[in-house]
DNA sequence: AATGAATGAGAGTTCATTCAT
DNA sequence: GATGAATGAACTCTCATTCAT
């Protein structure tokens, strides 16, 4: 899911959209959101000049491919909303599909000058406050269940989350998975509703993390 | 801690170089490792000459700064072994000091490039061994007080000592810490043993985290 | 004549590189193969992007300029023994162009560095050969005349045409062309066949030339 | 035989000095006139504060260098013409030295910059005009002899004579030397009285050689 | 007086963006 | 509309020269 076109484009045109930000998507986690245009271009298959006739700088296209993988997580969340059982399972499911999304949505901190692109984004925004608010809704749905620690709130769960898109570079695929994997069971059973630490500090709303 | 210096450097050529790396760890943790040599060298009050006089390249530089954070890093997990009661309060402690690390160290997953150029070095390697030696230690001592699920191996507490180190951007300095603390807290019951959930793969040691 | 271009440039791009080839050409003749390069994009009317990306070095550069010259070089040399009547007429005729020649190709020898780069060359190397293999034939069908003393051979030549192509810097274009004059025609008569002094060493040919 | 020292140096200030410019000889003629001033430094086995001590710029030690070496050419110049029996043999034995010496005064016509420099210098001036008295008094006593032919001047000689200079490049020593003396022979050759190639122009003398 | 550290101007090179084809 | 060539600003790195030790 892709942002709002104004006019809807010609095919071939709306083709080459999607190409370009499918291959920036790519190239900009694994290389970072720096790399030449050029090398975007290349991979999506067009010249430079069909890119910037589409996404007037380098700030565009990252606002695209941002919006595209906000869309992207929040069709998720609200899938598992509808689609789990609990609001437990459904946090869980949606912790456990952030491997999938990692590689596109850690464009969103991969670097100052994105975050601050992407900061002023009323686009990004409004797709970011939707988010919160399912994962607000979870939240509050797994306290009722007496699943999830009752000391926390979105914002913690959020920044759990972030935490992960991050992803180590390096070592083995495999590993790689599995130990993303291990430790967002770490995380699940730190979650949990169970005598533990308390937490210190007060639980993190949506209006706290930024 | 600094790198060895052969040939011990000039008290004034000390103190310069000293600034540099203290300069770059700040700048590089804020801008990221591809800002502009001439701000390290205005943040550390000498001219890019000096810079250069002092590290031949960029990767030099980034070396110098990975190398002094893997000293600090295992510094204080030295001193937390030895003066915490249990190897758990090590661990929690560690953990917990990396709040104050992050800065330093997350530069050595910054950027790919970083990483490649980090990977190869073989004292940030011994380095990183050394830390890691540290960790097994602290973790089968925890493991042994039963304080520590079972199921993990030091790369697990690495993997999510990293995750830490991955500091979000923005955002007010003392939400910023707030977070960083719960979520440390979170994670830390997540460790603690107690019946939970069981973690899936295996345990993850040193050797299996690249 | 100038290199072979696998894929047939855009009208404006060849416009562009043959425009930079002639500004180096001479340029690099005049101040040296180490002039900025910005010296040479204005020269050739075009911005150092520009040059960049038609040469991806410097080194680029002079191996373009040098492989332009020695084509030339071995046109001419093949025109003369085509049109001249005798071995040694075309051989006097291409001692005597190689005045025309010398900003151009004394470019060749005109840096250790520009030396190093042009050894490696295979294109180079190819003309090269090629040159001395001309000049071998007009050696050969000169002594066979009678005209050219026997004791020579083509690297004996080759030898005394480098020597030319490194002009002496200054003094009155007039002056410098009838010095030059007079030293080809010195040469020449040394090279007649006469009684004479015997050479020391033994003939060079192609292959003792490097 | 170096350059009029106004004060006479102390002695290990004389000897720094002596070692600079016999380092500087040896690496301009390697590498050029630009080579870094450290390389130099280092070569005299001095700190550059040392050598930009006795040199306030790269010009002086260019300057100095070049005088070192006409200087050197003069005496051995007066030394042939004292020492052989016809003015020939003098001219002949000095052509032949050249090989010794190109070495040392290559640099004088190395690049445009470092002719600018020394075209300027009134000691520079004065040594050339010294060698060339004396060429002229070899040129004319040898054609006086009926040994050289009557149609060149001492800038003829004079040309010929720098032409050797201009050393060519890699290639095993041994036929660099070869192929050097050869050139010397042939030229000779070409220089004797002999009926020939009538020359173009009109004798050169040293005040047509700029 | 000697040394080598510091400086900063300038050269090489890259790449975002514009524009002719 | 698409393409890829041209531009020039920005950044990295070098080195002549000055100056503190």
């Amino acid at each position: 899911m892709s942002a709002d076109p104004q006019v809807p484009l010609r095919a071939d045109a709306r083709r080459n959209r999607d190409q370009i930000i499918a291959a920036a998507r790519t190239i900009f986690a694994e290389f970072g959101p720096e790399v030449p245009m050029e090398e975007i271009a290349r991979a999506a298959g067009v010249g430079v000049g069909t890119l910037y006739r589409r996404f007037p700088d380098r700030e565009a296209l990252i606002r695209a491919v941002a919006v595209d993988n906000f869309s992207r997580v929040l069709e998720d969340a609200r899938e598992a909303a509808e689609q789990e059982p609990t609001a437990w399972c459904a946090l869980v499911r949606l912790l456990h599909q952030s491997v999938e999304l990692h590689l596109s949505v850690q464009l969103a901190m991969l670097s100052k000058k994105a975050h601050e692109i992407l900061k002023e984004d009323p686009v990004i925004a409004r797709l970011r406050e939707e988010l919160l608010v399912e994962l607000e809704a979870m939240v509050q749905g797994a306290q009722d269940e007496g699943t999830l620690r009752p000391d926390v709130a979105e914002g913690d769960v959020a920044m759990l989350f972030a935490l992960l898109l991050r992803q180590l570079e390096s070592r083995s695929p495999e590993i790689a998975r599995m130990s993303t994997e291990r430790s967002i069971a770490i995380m699940i059973d730190g979650l949990q509703a169970r005598p533990g630490t308390p937490l210190p500090g007060r639980p993190l709303g949506r209006r706290d993390i930024n």
